[in-house]
DNA sequence: GATGAATGAGGATTCATTCAT
DNA sequence: GATGAATGAATCCTCATTCAT
């Protein structure tokens, strides 16, 4: 009744959704039952609603909780002096690295929300849609300095960039694709290279001059 | 009672998937009743059942049905005399054209299943997958004939290119990127030319050499 | 398309017939479909509906057709000049013979008529009851002429003695009795003996010469 | 809100156990809704399913509860110093008893598992055989004391003994059989005497005088 | 804050029966 | 007689949400 027990404060809220993160990726967030979440939170099932309004606001919350980071640190990068590829580079950088780090909390931002066109990607739409937006705005000043050929819409591009990031996110998750140690990385570099450099043999040497 | 013209059969089956289609893109899978199919084809209940072994299986065979003529298509293509950059870009062609004039057919295939990677996509994983295969196969031949760098991973490109494809469809459907007339050939386009001559300034001349 | 195929009127009905005495032994009659039975007996859906009003009129017309031999046997039995305990001795025959013969007929009228006190027990409720006043009937008139002890009621007796029969053939349908080769004869044996003669050693001895 | 008499907690579970035996015995399993239930109970639909898995689970609990008093009633009687006559007359008369005092209970119980062969009946054959076990062990320890022949086979002697009272309570429910008021003492007395004096003649004298 | 009993709307599925051919 | 497509009523079960303690 004394030190050991008031240890960690037992932050219930924290507990629920990190709980939730891992029953909504185990079982996927229809077939998650509230009690499920209590029940691996280790709480009483009507504390669920106590913290949250209902089920989907703790999908809610932890979709808000990620892509703001994701935001913001796009935004950050955005606001430092680097080259638009290596902006590019940095943010499919720190994608990835966000599913080394916790698979199972991109898993399920990626398929409950991102790519659940139906349901909650309606839903956050618009906050979706601003990642695409800075994506574009990267790209759109690229253009303007010179650095990014002008012939090419900034929408379809940031498109482009974020859909292939987020395919071969969804290939590890469904392992489709390979993710070995070092997969990240490699997904990263490639990416970017593709998308800057494009496939074509005769693009290839001056984009990356990899084997000069 | 004679001859070949005479009025179409009624091929109630048939009439239920048309049905079913409009009656997802309009609700969505999930909140779409067996009852609003039927009432959209205009038959009893019971008949959808008496097709379809569930109301799953519905949307299974539309998927199952389109897909198909999309991996025979890319199949086709691939086995002409064409350089992969126009394998690209006549797959591109055709995937953005089957929205162009079916958008109620491939927002239910994407949306649902495609996108749905937590219900129907992880059911047809393999079928999806196979696309990724035949892409990857292109890729992988025209790094062989030198038409491709060869210093980039054929499923990563094949990830990127079909990831960015989806992701201007998904953008469409959901208004987030314009869609007036012409959009799918502008779209198809920029797609290729992203994917095979890349964004980078250094890289578009002689990529295309588009508007020289 | 003469002789061979002309061979058995091959009547529909009875291989209908037939074939609802498979599937209701095999699935029980709530879970057989009509579809199973007009599979079963390869014929189209709807000719069961040609033939039989329901689906309950099938086992209705199974049940009737052999009650009605059942009740005709005793009849005939009862008919005869024999002692009562030769009369309950050949009807114990004839239905451990009966389920000896076809057990699938049998079990399907126990189990699905006789013992479905909920359903077509109640349906049947007066044909049964007939059986038991036939063998209530042999008891009062064997307590007349002094065969049977006259202390006990006939009708009690004609329960138990039908009640104990069933039971064993009801044992031997799940599982829960030997039935050997010879346990027909056996069954037959000892039902009797018990009824007529008691279990208690006291009885025994002379229970045994019956006609001594 | 104090003493321990306070009014019955109202337990639920209990309450909707008794309310299931009053609508199974009026409708029958089959014909009986779940929302009948949770109706003759007074409880919302839900709670019905809060306590049990589903509506067979509740006939289960009743079947059990029951059968369990039961086995534990002849094990009991079983184990006290009495003559194996005198057992199987206490165990007619607890089984004739139960009905007296609650038939809404039996009928459901012998109506819709012990005959229900097809159904609940298979699915408790084990406990129901444990029953048969039971009698027939008391036939057998009889026979090697010398009280009962020894040229019967204990099990048919149970299978009779037992398909003798429970076609006697089925006949009751059924009202093929009188039930006034003494009906259960004069079956329970008949019952016993045919089983172990026998319908003959010559066996009722020393039969009726046990213990004489 | 915490608990878990209580509520009740919602929908897929089954299948006996009908009927046009 | 024979076929099988078409009909639609019936009901169990799930589970998010509420609320009294």
């Amino acid at each position: 009744m004394a030190t050991a027990e008031r240890r960690a404060p037992a932050d219930k809220r924290r507990v629920i959704l990190d709980a939730a993160v891992r029953v909504f990726a185990r079982q996927g967030f229809h077939t998650s039952r509230v009690a499920d979440i209590a029940d691996e939170a280790g709480v009483a099932y009507g504390l669920v609603y106590h913290y949250f309004a209902s089920k989907d606001e703790v999908l809610d919350t932890l979709f808000l909780e990620r892509w703001e980071v994701m935001l913001a640190t796009i935004r950050d990068l955005d606001a430092q002096p680097l080259a638009a590829r290596e902006k590019l580079d940095a943010i499919a950088g720190f994608v990835l690295e966000s599913y080394a780090h916790d698979p199972d909390l991109m898993k399920v931002i990626i398929v409950e929300v991102t790519r659940a066109a139906n349901t909650f990607g309606a839903t956050h739409l618009e906050k979706i849609g601003e990642a695409y937006a800075l994506l574009g705005g990267i790209v759109r000043a690229a253009q303007a300095d010179g650095a990014f050929r002008a012939d090419l819409s900034p929408e379809y591009a940031a498109m482009a960039f974020y859909g292939a990031l987020e395919q071969v996110l969804t290939g590890w998750i469904f392992g489709l694709l390979e993710q070995g140690p070092g997969a990240a990385e490699a997904a990263r570099r490639e990416l970017v290279e593709i998308v800057c450099g494009g496939l074509a043999a005769s693009a290839a040497p001056r984009a990356a001059e990899p084997s000069a």
